[in-house]
DNA sequence: AGGCATTATTGCAGTATGCAACGATTAGCG
DNA sequence: CGCTAATCGTTGCATACTGCAATAATGCCT
């Protein structure tokens, strides 16, 4: 386990930025497959289904958390109304608010997104030894660390 | 009845599964930073502006390069056209074709691109050790090369 | 020459996206 | 208390992305 290799130079940050560009298309392309392969619901849809997951919140802040626009959030909540994936309910304490819950089957949807990816991006990893494995875990830990100390909440809510 | 994981499930596998998914978001926000920065171009007309600056080729051939319909990959042309980012040509060995070219407003804007994700991403790199980068450049070379295995030639063009 | 495959294109439908305007409701201030 | 400003959801308009099905033009093969 330890590297006897000598300290990279400055070069080392030209080949990580290489390889980590040239890499994360296959990254991307495991999550696209597992929602792709999901019954009639989007990408954008998921992201929206995953956040009121979380916590149900009015549209206003739903359309903030997911970076769009308020109209934009609410022409995608009225489609999963209509499909049976959420919930409006009036606000009783401020009546312009409306309140968006997910459905039992909203929330089927999302484990079983969930649980595709899950599987397939088990079944890559299954490929490495687990010494890789582990080095996978703490090296996208650390670069995910960076990324949010640079840009706090940036991070898109995807998973 | 005795404890469950009747499947060759390795801890470091869920600790890897977990840490890779939580951190692709930070990896795609990355992406999506680059590219909502460039001025016009959407993440679409951005994958085929790529795939175009590679070899020039005709529609049908760029669609399924892409994973589109025949149609999307038209209507995109369409729009990329008028923008002066590609050209449309007669190839003169078979009247069918249309050979798609980018002009050089097209490879201006690829460059452009490539060029805010590679700042970007160095920006995140640079905050770790040369270690840690070395490490992250391995790791993620090793889960592409999985993924390609078990899923050839699966990986999305974005980068 | 005629039939079949390929290529680009168009029509139609649905989803996602943002900007701007609007009505309803609430909060704040004088 | 009453008026004004802010907030919230909503709608209209425009654009982009997406796929399916049909069609015209062209090339290939028997």
């Amino acid at each position: 386990m330890q590297a006897k290799r000598p300290v990279p130079t400055s070069r080392s940050l030209d080949e990580a930025v290489d390889a980590v560009l040239a890499s994360s298309r296959a990254l991307v392309a495991v999550s696209a497959r597992s929602i792709a392969g999901a019954q009639g619901v989007t990408l954008p849809q998921y992201r929206m289904l995953v956040v009121l997951s979380g916590t149900a919140t009015n549209l206003t802040v739903l359309a903030a958390a997911l970076d769009v626009a308020p109209s934009t959030a609410l022409r995608m909540v009225d489609r999963l109304e209509s499909a049976g994936l959420l919930e409006r309910s009036v606000n009783p304490e401020n009546r312009r608010e409306t309140r968006l819950t997910l459905t039992g089957a909203g929330r089927r949807a999302v484990r079983t997104v969930n649980a595709r990816r899950r599987r397939d991006l088990a079944a890559v990893l299954a490929r490495l030894s687990p010494e890789e494995q582990a080095a996978l875990a703490n090296a996208m830990t650390a670069f995910a660390r960076a990324a949010d100390t640079l840009w706090p909440g940036e991070a898109a809510t995807i998973s």
